[in-house]
DNA sequence: AATGTATTCAACCGCTCCCCG
DNA sequence: GCGGGGAGCGGTTGAATACAT
């Protein structure tokens, strides 16, 4: 893109946080509001850049945040959300009041992405990995690696890690009208290709468009190991629409299923407020 | 007790989207 | 319609801490 980032700005400051500037940034945020975090630095008088005053008062001082421990309830919804969102971590966060989307990120990637792994090793290895896993894979010891292969987790005698590749999504902003957008195409697609769904049932488009939308653009998948095969998109020869003939009622199903499990109607309020 | 390893989480980075002139 | 700037997003990093040997 070529803009430099802010924050590469000679003289200004990284790195944590004082308590000091915590109570800058907090005192003007109280006087004047949030937004305007371009110049924001400069008139609470602080040697930051605005990127990082946004990311500290979002992810830290907002009054509103909840600290502590993730519940139970919590740790569910945002495997149901994950499993129809993927890595989209604001808009799961949006679900969980007083949660940030970096603290949801940070826990799927230390607690629950290690933990479906877990449960998934027994059907098929799962090697192939989200990025944002990476780290821990490449920091990890060559003790726990050997482990690992022992244990055929991730490599089974290599192959596996080599044979598939999934490309995940850039990062993309989400805001409401995106969503709609999205929303509109899923359900032009659903409504051509999906007949054994009921019409004018509004949960027929959630999960399949969902997932036929980002496979769309980019191969992604959230449960990656489920589109084993399909992850051809940047396959020039593999067209798009292809890809939906053969996924969506796959796709379709496992969405039905996910919303026969969602006892709480957190999907359908969820769908609901994006429609709004 | 010392050392090595694994985990957690705040912060940074690069990219993309949206708005406005 | 186009381009630039601001804002937001997801991925990644690195330091601190916890845990294991």
């Amino acid at each position: 893109m070529g803009r430099a980032p802010c924050c590469s700005k000679v003289g200004l400051y990284r790195g944590p946080w004082t308590t000091k500037e915590d109570t800058l940034l907090i005192d003007y945020i109280q006087a004047h509001g949030e937004g305007h975090w371009r110049s924001l630095p400069k008139k609470a008088g602080l040697l930051r850049c605005g990127k990082s005053c946004r990311l500290r008062w979002m992810n830290y001082l907002r009054p509103d945040i909840k600290r502590g421990n993730i519940t139970p309830d919590e740790d569910d919804l945002i495997i149901r959300l994950h499993s129809l969102l993927g890595n989209r971590w604001s808009l799961i966060a949006g679900r969980l009041p007083g949660r940030t989307d970096n603290e949801i990120k940070n826990y799927w990637n230390s607690h629950l992405s290690k933990r479906l792994k877990n449960s998934t090793a027994g059907n098929r290895s799962t090697c192939m990995g989200e990025s944002a896993g990476k780290r821990s894979d490449a920091k990890a010891s060559d003790k726990r690696k050997k482990k690992e292969d022992n244990e055929g987790i991730c490599s089974r005698n290599g192959e596996a890690a080599t044979k598939t590749k999934i490309y995940l999504p850039r990062a993309t902003r989400v805001c409401t009208s995106s969503v709609a957008k999205y929303i509109n195409n899923i359900q032009s697609m659903i409504g051509s290709s999906s007949r054994n769904a009921e019409d004018g049932d509004h949960t027929s488009w959630g999960m399949s468009g969902l997932k036929v939308a980002n496979n769309g653009g980019q191969a992604w998948a959230s449960n990656d190991e489920e589109f084993d095969g399909l992850v051809c998109d940047h396959d020039p020869s593999c067209p798009i629409s292809l890809q939906k003939d053969i996924m969506l009622d796959d796709i379709f199903e496992e969405y039905q299923q996910l919303l026969k499990a969602d006892d709480h109607g957190h999907l359908d309020s969820f769908v609901d407020s994006l429609l709004a």
